[in-house]
RNA sequence: UGGGACGUCGCCAAGUGGUUAAGGCACGGGGUUUUGAUCCCCGCAUUCGUAGGUUCGAAUCCUACCGUCCCAGCCA
């Protein structure tokens, strides 16, 4: 298996942190366990989208068998048939790829229904599972409570052969829903509710999209799981805090039936991520209420979402890797993971200038009918990545937060009777501020001073301030969506007596119609990367078109001046 | 009130009896810069939830307490 991981600079520093997991794998393959194998899993159910969440586990399986040499299976947890869609195996599988990674076999748990079924009835024939006929209802009553024992059903000793009957008759379809179970025959006291013989089969006459009508009874995650994993050869099978009360269970199932295998289940914990939403449930509610555009709406912590809105793969993954692994439960700050995708973009997006909101200038000392055209570098680190002609013409746009009347002390850019840089170009000096009949700024009037011009010895004269434009004649108009956090409190969903819904950021969405960009921009296919200057990093829409460029911004550079503005 | 887990700098997170208690992000200060971006320096926990105890020596061991999360789906 060949992913980005393998890359040379795919993790900057060489020296990868440590954590439990990464420990114990190499503590395994070092005492040779498994002979030396790691194989790993990642068991979606195919019921949503995937989101930022996901990719941390993704990257841990994904990542940890890479490390170690070893594989890793995509399996689609697809035991129940009443909460899952066809449609969504297929997105599941573009995400995953998407993060760069590629997985050694695909299953699905469906695939093992046949051999599932055996092993529980091999459960019953040893004694230790039985069909019972206690209603949901009854069954809830019967489990306990956190602090009283449960008690036995009248079913848990009835006899194997006639628990095979029934079971066989489960399967043959002979009864309703919700009419009997098959339970694993543990321990109605035990402190850990998931022992008080838990539900391995129920009931659901729902044809399956991968089985069609084949079957009527579906196994539990519980049973299904740990059995998929052990057939599969998984050695470490990585999953979730939650799941710590079931491993008991897990190694209960594998000691108890016919297999050769036993993998070890390790948990760790969920990464959240503040001023937005991590579950499922929530996500498909934002989609379905349309309160966003849809499942990659760029707001969306999906990585669906993440792509539209122009995050890298590798910014998540090294978001994750810097994140680290733990039990500890966190809530990482969003500007963390903004700040990995700008530190990716930075290094590799071209430069392009665009203004987003237009003030134009008319250089009173540039002749009207010239057109001249500068070749710039579109990246001012890395000379490799070559560079680009833009054009510049008497009448230009400069960005309206660039010009201010009466400007406080620290404000280096352009004012009346003031100098400033036009970016790869030379300084201008603003003459003369013309005004609307609203007394609104309609445009300035400036000179530049030739000598200035970049590659020429004046352009060493200092100014306080550089600010982007982009030629009125030559610029293109084009769509840009400014996109804020989603939700404008950190933890939306902390306050259980209010819905989160009502956390939303009404300002989540600014679309800007009347930007101005470089022409060339235009052409540039969806999902293609750019850093304006000054402004931030965009990437082209899949709805753009030449005609009607559209643009994302993925995510604003670091603005110190809004510090200290606001101040 | 049962069981499982977690509490180390504002946010993550190393650390498993002897270290000046890593690192990243954030933050503060300085430098470079035709992006107030990037980049580069420097600073940033006498202290590890609390209280006792063991020890020559504890974040690391013991005891008690406090706080947070998960578990009573025929969900995963």
């Amino acid at each position: 298996m060949k992913t980005q991981g393998e890359d040379s600079s795919a993790f900057g520093t060489p020296e990868l942190r440590t954590h439990f997991i990464r420990n114990r794998i190499r503590e395994d393959v070092a005492a040779g366990r498994n002979d030396g194998r790691v194989i790993t899993r990642f068991p979606p159910e195919p019921n949503g989208f995937l989101h930022i969440g996901h990719a941390k586990s993704i990257c841990i399986n994904f990542g940890m068998a890479d490390e170690f040499g070893g594989s890793t299976n995509l399996r689609f947890d697809d035991t129940n048939p009443e909460r899952e869609e066809a449609l969504y195996y297929e997105r599941i599988m573009e995400d995953v790829r998407w993060l760069g990674f590629d997985w050694q076999a695909l299953h699905h748990a469906s695939d093992y229904f046949e051999q599932l079924y055996g092993f529980a009835c091999e459960l019953i024939e040893r004694g230790l599972a039985y069909v019972d006929s206690l209603s949901a209802e009854q069954m809830r009553e019967y489990r306990g409570t956190l602090t009283e024992p449960g008690r036995a059903s009248p079913d848990r000793d009835r006899a194997i052969a006639e628990s095979l009957e029934l079971f066989k008759r489960m399967r043959a379809g002979e009864f309703s829903d919700g009419s009997y179970t098959l339970r694993a025959k543990i321990d109605m006291s035990a402190a850990n509710i998931n022992l008080r013989d838990p539900i391995l089969y129920r009931i659901r006459k729902i044809p399956h999209h991968r089985t069609g009508d084949r079957w009527c009874v579906y196994p539990t995650y519980d049973f299904a799981h740990g059995i998929s994993d052990a057939i599969e050869g998984i050695t470490h099978s990585l999953c979730t805090l939650e799941f710590e009360d079931h491993r008991p269970l897990y190694d209960w199932l594998l000691d108890h039936i016919s297999i050769d295998c036993h993998p070890q289940q390790i948990e760790f914990a969920r990464g959240n991520i503040d001023f937005t939403v991590l579950s499922k449930r929530r996500l498909k509610r934002l989609v379905t209420e349309g309160h966003v555009d849809g499942w990659d709406d760029p707001r969306m912590p999906t990585l669906a979402g993440l792509r539209r809105r122009g995050y890298p793969p590798l910014a998540i993954r090294r978001f994750w890797e810097s994140v680290g692994v733990s039990k500890s439960e966190s809530i990482i700050p969003m500007i963390v993971l903004e700040n990995a995708v700008r530190d990716e973009l930075n290094e590799r997006a071209p430069r392009s200038m665009a203004v987003l909101r237009p003030l134009k200038i008319v250089l009173s000392n540039f002749p009207a009918d010239e057109t001249r055209w500068l070749e710039v570098p579109l990246h001012p680190q890395r000379e490799e990545m070559g560079t680009r002609r833009i054009a510049i013409t008497r009448e230009i746009y400069i960005e309206q937060d660039d010009f201010m009347l009466d400007p406080p002390g620290k404000f280096f850019r352009l004012k009346p009777g003031g100098e400033v840089r036009l970016r790869n170009a030379f300084i201008i000096r603003c003459d003369e501020v013309v005004t609307a009949a609203d007394g609104s700024v309609d445009h300035l009037v400036c000179s530049f001073d030739p000598d200035t011009m970049s590659g020429l010895p004046g352009a060493s004269r200092k100014v306080k301030g550089t600010i982007h434009w982009v030629s009125a004649s030559h610029g293109k108009r084009a769509t840009v969506r400014l996109y804020d956090r989603l939700f404008s409190v950190a933890n939306p969903t902390a306050d259980r007596d209010t819905d989160f819904i009502e956390h939303l950021n009404p300002q989540s969405l600014e679309t800007i119609d009347d930007a101005v960009i470089e022409p060339d921009l235009a052409a540039q296919p969806s999902g293609h990367q750019v850093q304006f200057e000054r402004t931030g990093y965009f990437a082209v829409d899949p709805d753009s078109t030449p005609e009607q460029p559209l643009l994302n911004r993925t995510v604003s550079l670091r603005d110190s001046w809004a510090k200290i503005a606001q101040s």
